[in-house]
DNA sequence: ACTGAAAGACGTCGAAT
DNA sequence: ATTCGACGTCTTTCAGT
């Protein structure tokens, strides 16, 4: 399946609304399924799901993994810094950062950090080969300070809409 | 006595571990083509990945949205502390928390703070909304600390295994 | 455990209201 | 914008190896 990247903006229904929701929580929905939840024929809810994955509302279709199940059961928040704020360090920063897979997520944050990383790995003996060998190859980085989740009272990937 | 099989260990070999890999990025992979990539025919894969998904090892099925698209394009990490921490107030504070639908991650961290939300908003507006009518109305919250993200450098929803 | 084939369901799209 | 109908493909199962 190939999606066209359209960065138009639409007029979302509620009907589109509703798709959306439940798709996010479960994919596997037929159109026939969806068609019945919003009371339309299969066509139309074929023609809005289609709609919307072509305007981008639907970036792409997933399978959730169980992350402790796949011995990836430590989530670790990594609060960095880095030595200087040029525009050359910062580039080459996002570029080391993206290549380690063990980081799942990373943003550019306010406040006295300048990153926050997700790092998932199996346990803290692999967190510490993490950091010492993966992180801390990467170059200017100037403070980095760890918060381990204890454990997980939520992980909705839904978007609250 | 008889054992289902669901959240029992498996022994996953090369080719589950592909699977899950493709299957984590793109889940609209047909059995078909998922045969293909492991060479394989479409039996096989098909009795592995129903396998994988009894056992746990894949939870369900998702539409990933464009958070931007939708309007809440505001993503904020928020460090809670509680006043106290017995177990009474803890039970409150979760179920309080899971109950808020901007609120889409909570854990539960070491460290100075006790808790870590990742709130997903609007704007800036929203978020004091938020702040002042839904997260003020938490009961046992001592300090609130917000951070708030600038930039998205990486956000895979995939494990790394 | 895998291959190949076969039946039924679903996605997909054109024509029509 | 929705319903109907038809085609191709996928899912799902069942023999056979």
């Amino acid at each position: 399946m190939r999606f066209i990247e359209n960065n138009s903006a639409l007029a979302l229904d509620d009907i589109d609304l509703r798709l959306l929701r439940m798709l996010q929580v479960n994919s596997n929905l037929t159109t026939k399924e969806l068609a019945a939840k919003v009371n339309l024929s299969t066509t139309p809810v074929f023609e809005r799901v289609k709609k919307l994955e072509k305007a981008g509302y639907i970036k792409n279709y997933i399978a959730v993994l169980d992350a402790e199940k796949l011995n990836k059961g430590l989530m670790v928040f990594c609060n960095v810094t880095l030595k200087a704020h040029t525009r050359a360090i910062g580039n080459q920063f996002v570029k080391d950062i993206v290549s380690l897979e063990e980081v799942v997520e990373c943003y550019n944050i306010s406040g006295d950090y300048d990153f926050l990383l997700k790092i998932m790995v199996k346990d803290m003996k692999a967190y510490q080969n993490f950091v010492l060998n993966h992180l801390g190859g990467v170059k200017n980085i100037g403070s980095a300070q760890s918060t381990f989740v204890m454990g997980e009272i939520k992980n909705s990937y839904a978007i609250p809409i």
